[in-house]
DNA sequence: TATTGTTATACTCTATAACTATA
DNA sequence: TATAGTTATAGAGTATAACAATA
């Protein structure tokens, strides 16, 4: 079955990467954001200024998992939240300068990992794994709905 | 950097990949292995049998957290331990009649939640999805050394 | 009534270090 | 001394449900 040798292919990648990372970025990693705060601040980077709501659909973990994980991130001076000004519910997103900084060195760190798990790849089946994964997940930016 | 985007996406990929085996593995899933169980699980049973020390290497996991689950596994008689006959120090594990239908289970499972999330790609594509993670890992099958 | 987000809690997963035993 | 495996513990990640505020 290719289905059960993707999931175990994928997961064993994953490891891979948060070990790599997790040995570069001892001296780095100054705020223990740790791999699931580095996951959701480089969604953030992505897609803000972005709903919690989104964030929430795109990371596909719990919303009380999403929610205490930015506040922490707030806590650290890394993103900051403000209240939509259409929909006084909804939070939005957004990274400080000082988060802008922590995603550029997590972005290098995590370039030179997977660049070395990779290297045994061509650019061209690199992106090919890129593309792949991204029809797969249907390329659900979903996001710029409410501000 | 595409870098950065094939390490977002292979994170949303395997956490759509639990949230979708959560939702059908609660009838099924009596022993409660969970996510990280069933990977060890499966891992087990595609290198059986195998010394644990294999597996930590296979897994990127430490050796606590294998010893552990590996136990764990075994209190749910799904795997058996014995000592190895030419070194002592090892422990081989594999699977039970038990454990062998769990897998299967597992498999089939997992089988519908990635096909479903594959369900936009050619069956090439599939396949050349695996044949690039596995390249990626140097599709290191290290076991059969110790017995 | 449905949706966005929060809080509280229990549980699972992970990292670290100290340890035993065999080699 | 080095390696295979174990134990103990603290911390990080996750799922669930109950809740408040707004739509």
């Amino acid at each position: 079955m290719a289905e059960t040798e993707i999931a175990l292919l994928m997961d064993r990648f994953m490891r891979r990467t948060h070990s790599g990372i997790h040995e570069k970025a001892t001296a780095f990693d100054k705020d223990r954001i740790g791999p699931g705060g580095g996951i959701i601040l480089l969604t953030i980077a992505d897609m803000a200024p972005v709903p919690i709501h989104d964030l929430v659909v795109v990371l596909a973990r719990d919303k009380s998992q999403v929610t205490r994980a930015v506040q922490f991130l707030e806590k650290k001076d890394l993103v900051e939240r403000e209240t939509s000004t259409t929909d006084a519910r909804v939070k939005i997103v957004s990274l400080t300068p000082k988060g802008e900084r922590v995603v550029n060195g997590l972005r290098t760190i995590l370039a030179e990992t997977i660049g070395s798990l990779l290297s045994g790849c061509t650019r061209k089946e690199q992106e090919a794994l890129r593309d792949l994964l991204s029809k797969a997940l249907g390329t659900e930016t979903a996001s710029q709905k409410l501000r």
